[in-house]
DNA sequence: ACCTGAACACCGTTCAAGT
DNA sequence: ACCTGAACACCGTTCAAGT
């Protein structure tokens, strides 16, 4: 066989006719959680080189050199084995980095502060999420694309369901709300990657760029050149999360909260 | 000289005492793009090769094969030349994906609605950035990372904070809230980028996933299974959507809308 | 002044061959 | 049954040499 290594050219037989088994499914998709379980023990037998092995190395790996290190030979040799061995625990990349990521998100476990509301719980894991994202960079930039069904999202899936079903709102809405904000926490971490954190000269390169303009294009960041360049991404981030916690709150005091009424549509948004 | 391709090991010298100029910028933040522009004209002659031709057949190759087929090789290719030609206009495969994003972003431009108000404005312009980026997965799957500075960036920007500011936030919250919309209108397609966009399979799978928990671990997930299975990303995209628009728009009836007073932090979170 | 050929130092992945 | 050596088909980037 020796197939193409990359498949460049468009995915060219969806199917092979000869197996039977239907086209792998794409890692971090339900179909591919569901088969990996259903697979009983095939690999893995407890041998000298284990799956959690590769993945403390790959995540150390990430951890400490980034991602650009997060390479089969440097986990290799980091286990001190081949690269080739790595296939027997991971059919390709793109499968280890899937179980990298799930593993990597076990922070929700943390304490959760007893005494606030449902709305103050939220932001607290929201901050904690960002603050532990923020601290691991390789996860955070290696964390798109992928779905969150591994056993780790999973786990704060229910933590998020179970905080916003008891304020109040539908299991659909609830669901929706928990996504929309882990959708925005790893977005603004990924928009706040490439600026070296909190560079004092960032913020002053800002301001240059911005004043110098063209007024007739952009007159309003002119004109507050200087105000724009102060707000951080941590600004961003609380203006953002606060907005879309009132958002959640409102959705609670209008009809529909208990009941699926699609109430949330059209709500606020005036679609004319 | 010849240094290692990659440096991996650590960004070993940041600064180089023979030469004079600090360090080259990261490609995307605001030193690099002024700098960029106080560059006269050194490249580009009005040679027969053109950046803009380089990035015209990137942007083909990005939309049509994908960001795995964008490649300096395949670049070259496309324009008839030699891989090593590319480098003439571009420093790096880094600068050429973020001038390609920044291009990328040229959907703005497009007719707002102008019977609605600031509200409908808002959310008509985040759907039309967003389903722009979903017929664009290539774009969408390279825009991390990099910042918001070039001019098309700019443009969506000024936009917003004309939106905003004329709804009657301040100009630093204008801001925030038009990142936070960026941010998780760029997030929420993120999400649904290795979905297949809405293969009917993908739900059942999920159904099933979620069935299968473990119910004491994941009782919410187990009991709502169905329900959650159903939600799509575009449900939980208007849901967000609108949330943080209904929290824009508290924030205007608060105090502190025409003045800066800090009064989006600690407003709706209940810190304690 | 511009472009090229050819090389360098990497990648992910596969597979016959060893033990 | 497990692991390895060696190869394949790619990468981004550089640079002396051509014109």
């Amino acid at each position: 066989m020796h197939e193409p290594t990359t498949g460049a050219a468009g995915e060219p037989s969806p199917e092979d006719p000869r197996k039977n088994r239907p086209a792998e499914p794409k890692p971090g998709t339900a179909a591919w959680w569901l088969a990996r379980e259903n697979e009983p023990a095939r690999r893995r037998r407890r041998r000298s080189l284990t799956l959690d092995a590769v993945l403390d190395t790959a995540m150390a790996l990430l951890d400490t050199r980034g991602v650009a290190a997060l390479t089969m030979r440097n986990i290799a040799e980091g286990l001190g084995c081949t690269q080739a061995s790595l296939y027997r625990h991971v059919r390709n990349r793109e499968e280890l980095v899937t179980l990298l990521i799930d593993r990597a998100i076990s922070v929700a476990s943390s304490a959760p502060p007893d005494d606030a509301d449902w709305v103050g719980k939220a932001a607290w894991s929201a901050r904690l999420f960002r603050d532990h994202l923020l601290r691991h960079p390789g996860v955070a930039s290696v964390l798109r694309g992928t779905e969150r069904l591994g056993p780790n999202s999973l786990a704060g899936v229910q933590y998020s369901l179970d905080l916003f079903i008891g304020a109040g709102l539908s299991p659909r809405l609830a669901y929706a709300a928990a996504s929309s904000l882990a959708t925005f926490v790893i977005g603004s971490v990924h928009f706040n990657l490439g600026l070296d954190a909190s560079d004092p000269k960032e913020s002053r390169h800002r301001r240059l760029l911005y004043r110098s303009r063209d007024p007739a294009a952009f007159p309003l960041i002119v004109q507050h050149a200087d105000t724009l360049a102060e707000v951080s991404g941590d600004d961003e981030f609380e203006i953002g999360l606060n907005a879309l916690l009132t958002g959640f709150r409102a959705l609670i005091q209008s009809p529909g909260n208990t009941r699926d009424q699609d109430a949330e549509r059209g709500e606020a948004c005036s679609r004319s």
